[in-house]
DNA sequence: AGAAATACCCGTACGC
DNA sequence: TGCGTACGGGTATTTC
């Protein structure tokens, strides 16, 4: 579930804790988490790197260290946690790595989606995503004429990571609905208005995400109050906040997706 | 080539 | 109660 707003919350937090200890060893304990190098190059290169810097890029957490990049991916159900040396591991922690304040970051996973790269080029992995919607050069001009290269629906051209970086199944479909645009809109027909709508809706909603520490769905993510705000997302047959009219869920492109049929025509 | 469908996972919810 | 099945979520891979 990490979106951007979520995985900004994990590198902020990250790296107040993180930043100056040195990582003494890890322990894989499912082979599988680890996407790049092999185990044993891994636990080798890691050892003994100083943790310099924590940041974020799209949905990747980046742990700089001195000599390389860990990039980490929590995809689904991934999480991090820092304990206390002697805290026993729990069930689905997939990867732990001790640290020289004597507490350890477990990767923990429920479902074995999330995937860590340890690397001295993170453009390898990096380098395919799209802008990140925060930043200055994503423009409402940049999205009106990028929408209008492609000719695909507006929901899973907003969630494909090369288009955009960053957004993720629930902050689609608010920002859809927040812009008023229907999620089965092909991207050529949007006019420069509605454009314009979609890029603040975009940045607002990630915004107001990052603002209340993310959202916390089931199980998944902690602390995280967005998912009291929700205007659409898991709300079928509920009111929508503008309008009164019920929220209805369909599927697009295989992925739930949630709409004020009053709201968000489609033309 | 670009877009759509499928595979990867497993805890939870639901139907019988 | 217990069993079987559908579902969701992000992205790499496969298929169209």
């Amino acid at each position: 579930m990490p979106e951007l707003p979520e995985v900004e919350t994990f590198a902020r937090a990250l790296k107040t804790e993180l930043v100056g200890n040195t990582i003494l060893s890890a322990d894989l304990r499912w082979a599988r988490t680890l996407a790049t190098p092999s185990p044993a190059q891994f636990k080798k290169q890691i050892a003994g790197q100083k943790i310099v810097d924590v940041s974020r890029r799209a949905k990747y957490l980046i742990l700089n260290l001195e000599d390389y990049n860990l990039l980490i991916h929590l995809r689904m159900s991934g999480d991090l946690i820092i304990r206390g040396g002697k805290i026993k591991p729990e069930k689905h922690d997939r990867l732990l790595l001790y640290l020289s304040n004597h507490t350890y970051l477990a990767f923990n996973d429920t479902r074995k989606f999330g995937r860590v790269w340890l690397t001295d080029r993170p453009e390898d992995i990096l380098g395919k995503l799209g802008p990140e919607p925060l930043e200055k050069d994503f423009t409402a001009q940049w999205l009106f004429e990028n929408l209008h290269a492609r000719k695909r629906y507006l929901k899973p051209l907003l969630l494909d990571q090369s288009f955009i970086a960053g957004l993720g199944n629930i902050y689609t479909d608010e920002c859809l609905h927040i812009a008023k645009l229907h999620p089965l809109t092909s991207s050529n027909n949007v006019t420069k208005e509605q454009a314009a709508s979609l890029h603040k809706a975009i940045r607002s909603v990630l915004k107001e995400g990052i603002r209340r520490n993310g959202a916390s769905i089931d199980w998944a993510y902690r602390g995280g109050e967005f998912q009291n705000y929700f205007r659409v997302y898991g709300r079928e047959g509920k009111p929508c906040p503008v309008c009164g009219t019920k929220i209805q869920k369909l599927t697009v492109g295989q992925r739930g997706t949630h709409v004020c049929p009053n709201c968000q025509h489609l033309r």
